[in-house]
DNA sequence: AAGAGCTAACGAAACGTTTCACGTTGTTTG
DNA sequence: CAAACAACGTGAAACGTTTCGTTAGCTCTT
């Protein structure tokens, strides 16, 4: 079978706890450490994981608990998550809970028990019990994307300005002169979707414009959402000049049926969307966009959650819970239409 | 901290052979068990996965390898897998690869270290050295979507037959009465992307139709490639008259294009896509499609290494390795203009 | 009622590390 | 040159399981 701690030891002459040290970068002779390292070589040797994680209580293994696998958003970050976690010599697991709180639920007590080091999740559920058993086990959390109250003060989150970025964008419809604005929205019920819905109401009521629910159209952040929810708008408002579309996957859908329709923008409906993924460097004319810091929201995720581990303390005698929250970018545009005179 | 089985062996009064059998399984008097499982509540208890690997060299863990997390064949093929290796208690580790060869190099090493039970990989490199640390240590692996000679002996694989289907399009446009055929393909060097080249080559041949180079447009297999590449053929290719295109992200670049160029399909312009995703359910007229079994590929994977598992034998008493290739469905839409008189 | 034939419980060893509390070198200094 | 001190090496115990070879306890048969 494979070589052990005990056959370099044999090997070399040493004793088992030099190798170890060596191992772990301790201080060897010059000799003794040349000899280990022919040793290690000759016999292929790698160290057994689970006699390690055994001892020390540690797996290098971060759990990732997310609603989907196939959203651009949420694959990216995980990408970007990956590549500095690996740096540090940390693997990632994946589950995926089809937004099922229940599955969520089963994840997160499924990687606990395997032993993972800290738990990064875009939760699903509402109210955050999934997470007991990774708080009971003091383990770093990191919430990204999406708020939880309970447990607050054991947890760490990278958040988006959600409801600043709509905001955001109304503000640009209004001084450009447009005032029927719809909007595109998410699911009921998530987060994110919920902020960006907020901006919205707020930005109107602070620039005076009478709130129409016939121009919130609550759709569910899909390609054929956004699809059929421009449809539906542009059907039931005439008089609408302008979208706001709340994600990536309904500006594709919305604009692949705006160009069905024949329906031009900016000169026909004004337009601006969230998300500034590959189709935003492909459509003509140009979107404006408001753009999430995808990479950053990976970075300050991974950081967070190494920090936490580097110095290993009771949540009490540890720094405070961060929760970092990020700005979108607005990304000016082409498709965003004057009506008014500058 | 955590209770182990001693625990439980000391509240019930049994032995530990007896806690152990019964977490396995094992029979177990009717009045222990019941003392077994009120001990397991009361104290939490919950097996220590690192002990268990370590006695058994089991993790119950499957490493995936890949090339990138951010497309959506990737990700609804992982997605199905996970879902059937989970109700076998089984979890996985995703390793994004960014398509270097050395990184997925690095990633198998990463994984067989860590313990994986086995391993499902679409390949990035093309020689498979790779696989060797996974081969040496006799584990399941599972090649998906992409074929690879070395240990072709060890290794199971889950194919789909590329060439066949792209010669299933030419033939359908031929018979619509089309010769001159454009083709934009994916990144050489790519298995998927040599064999649906070849059947369209093939299936120019089998016509009597001349093979012109200017058709041919290489691309890599992204939106914007498939955006800038419809437009080069177009440009280049005034005589075209049909194109098949070879994955869906270009697709979806192409359909953006043509869309923003006024060139309707199928009057100006014949086409047939690979991949059937939600993009196919929203554009209209629909798109004639090669659909390819996402959700079978994912399933025989995933049940190929869990057969395997349960009969860890070496692989060379065990059964040879099973190549299965399954067949893409073509799937008629209204993409494809009729030259000929019926 | 006693022995055969089961089934279930048992104690101990082993898996491959890390770590602790000491030894053993080798080097420096007064 | 000896004493003192670093610096490095060491054996053994421990982490929490599973498993092996036995033993203990039960049921059934005669």
């Amino acid at each position: 079978m494979a070589a052990t701690i005990k056959d370099i030891a044999n090997q070399t002459g040493l004793g088992l706890a030099t190798i170890s040290k060596y191992l772990n970068g301790g201080n060897v002779r010059e000799k003794n450490r040349m000899a280990i390292e022919q040793a290690i070589e000759r016999l292929h040797y790698t160290a057994n994981e689970f006699a390690r994680g055994l001892k020390t209580n540690r797996s290098k293994t971060i759990g990732i608990v997310i609603p989907e696998l196939s959203s651009q958003f949420i694959t990216t970050i995980i990408t970007v998550v990956e590549d500095i976690l690996r740096r540090s010599g940390y693997a990632i697991v994946v589950c995926d809970c089809r937004t099922d709180p229940e599955l969520e639920f089963q994840a997160v007590q499924f990687l606990v028990n395997k032993g993972v080091d800290g738990i990064i999740n875009m939760p699903a559920s509402k109210d955050g019990d999934h997470l007991r058993p990774a708080v009971e086990k003091n383990l770093p959390i990191v919430l990204v994307d999406r708020m939880i109250q309970k447990y607050g003060e054991y947890v760490d989150g990278v958040m988006v300005d959600n409801a600043l970025a709509s905001k955001k964008a109304i503000q640009h419809f209004v001084e450009y002169g447009h005032t029927k604005i719809g909007v595109i929205g998410g699911p009921a019920g998530i987060y994110t979707s919920e902020q960006r819905l907020k901006g919205y109401r707020e930005a109107l009521a602070e620039h005076g414009i009478p709130m129409e629910e016939r121009f919130i159209r609550p759709s569910d952040y899909s390609l054929q959402g956004g699809y059929e929810s421009i449809k539906h708008l542009l059907d039931t408002c005439k008089d609408m000049t302008a979208v706001l579309i709340t994600n990536y996957d309904m500006t594709l859908g919305a604009v692949i049926a705006l160009n069905e329709l024949g329906v031009k923008f900016p000169q026909d409906l004004s337009l601006i969307s969230f998300d500034n993924l590959v189709l935003s460097r492909v459509v003509r004319p140009t979107l404006t966009t408001i753009a999430q810091p995808m990479l950053q929201i990976g970075q300050h995720a991974a950081h967070l959650v190494l920090s936490r581990l580097e110095n290993r303390l009771d949540h009490k005698e540890a720094a405070a819970a961060t929760v970092v929250t990020l700005s979108t970018q607005f990304q000016p545009g082409e498709s965003v239409r004057r009506l008014n005179a500058v």
